[in-house]
DNA sequence: GTCATCATGTAAGCCGTTACATGATTGC
DNA sequence: GCAATCATGTAACGGCTTACATGATGAC
């Protein structure tokens, strides 16, 4: 989860981890709760695993020079820089590598364990995939919703008082509107690749 | 949380943890997929600490027969009352204590920790809390989602490609029709709160 | 000079999962 | 007798949180 939702962000360009916590925080609001705690363990492990690097001596980001007092700043910067590898502050710029592109790509495309969290975390990162992959998860997600709404809910239990049956009620009302959500997806996803890869049409059939 | 859920669903009659879990799966869509890893240790934790106490010898849960060969399941029935003190098979039912119920009552208006999953769970069980913690706790969740909508939700981002602004956009549509929802279930609480006890209404105002 | 914010990291622990182990009962 | 289901439990591990520790920089 919180590997693939880091090199997704990296995939935009290099980061370093507080940054990359606020962006979480603003982008994603399922991880918007995530902490230090985690995106720093997280980034050391994908920096051994070879799937990121830390940015050497690279320029120390962009920053408007917020008034004033120059001289200072930039005295402060390279007083640093001289001292240390890093730039600005102590920052730790991370950026994606190849391997970590790869390793990007499989955790999009790997179909085990799409709860509603992962799910929309790969929608939100699906330019990245294949068109395919694209229908292929969005199927899966509303193959999902669909079974829940019939084996889970159960909003008509003569059994449930009022607060109860409105969760129930709620509930079902949410899943019902994402799939039809993913039906819109999904159907804007088939004219696409239809429009781009026009098929092979031999013996053309009227549109059923 | 499955503290709660557990004890809540204890309230309406002694179980045991194999129909708890099926309960828990079919009521509670946000538990859908607890295990019996999960539940087996709480309910034993829930023993220790007195909030639960197994049922010694209760009447073997009313079973319609499943056709035929009653006498040889009754024999079996019976032979497993003798040697045990449980009732058919090996199943431990579990009821819930006085003690049990004030953790319950505790656990329930515990305003700390409330996201979307404790939420649902306790409105579920809203009909146990006194009405001004009903009204707390709608509000309370009302106050985080809007805060949620000003700070986190960004569809109109204009570094978003398509797949990522769907997703910001429904997400957000989500939180509008959960604070939709959660205005009509105050209003309806404030309606049932003032017609059980009109409040002295000395020097009244017309409606603003 | 001190406070808020930026920035990184470690350690302990919670809550839940998967996988494994065991065994009774029923249906075929 | 064998498989499926019901039923309970343990052990290892995973992912994420909180709390703690540290320190630089900028604003006032």
């Amino acid at each position: 989860m919180l590997d693939l939702a880091l090199l997704g962000l990296l995939e935009e360009g290099p980061e370093h981890g507080y940054e990359l916590r606020k962006r979480l925080r603003t982008q994603f609001g399922l991880l918007a709760n995530v902490s230090f705690g985690s995106i720093y363990p997280a980034l050391s492990r994908l920096e051994t695993n070879g799937s990121v690097e830390t940015v050497e001596g690279g320029s120390p980001v962009a920053l408007a020079p917020p008034t004033g007092s120059l001289s200072g700043e930039w005295a402060a910067m390279r007083a640093r820089r001289r001292a240390g590898t890093r730039g600005r502050r102590s920052r730790k710029v991370y950026r994606i590598t190849t391997a970590g592109r790869e390793f990007f790509l499989t955790l999009l495309s790997d179909s085990t364990a799409d709860d509603a969290r992962s799910f929309s975390l790969r929608l939100a990162f699906a330019r990245h995939m294949p068109p395919e992959a694209r229908l292929a998860l969005l199927e899966r997600r509303r193959a999902q919703l669909v079974q829940h709404l019939t084996e889970v809910v159960t909003a008509d239990d003569p059994e449930l008082d009022i607060y109860a049956r409105s969760v129930a009620e709620h509930t079902a009302e949410g899943v019902e509107q994402d799939i039809a959500w993913l039906d819109r997806l999904i159907k804007a996803e088939r004219a696409a690749t239809d429009a781009s890869a026009p098929p092979n049409r031999r013996k053309t059939r009227r549109s059923a």
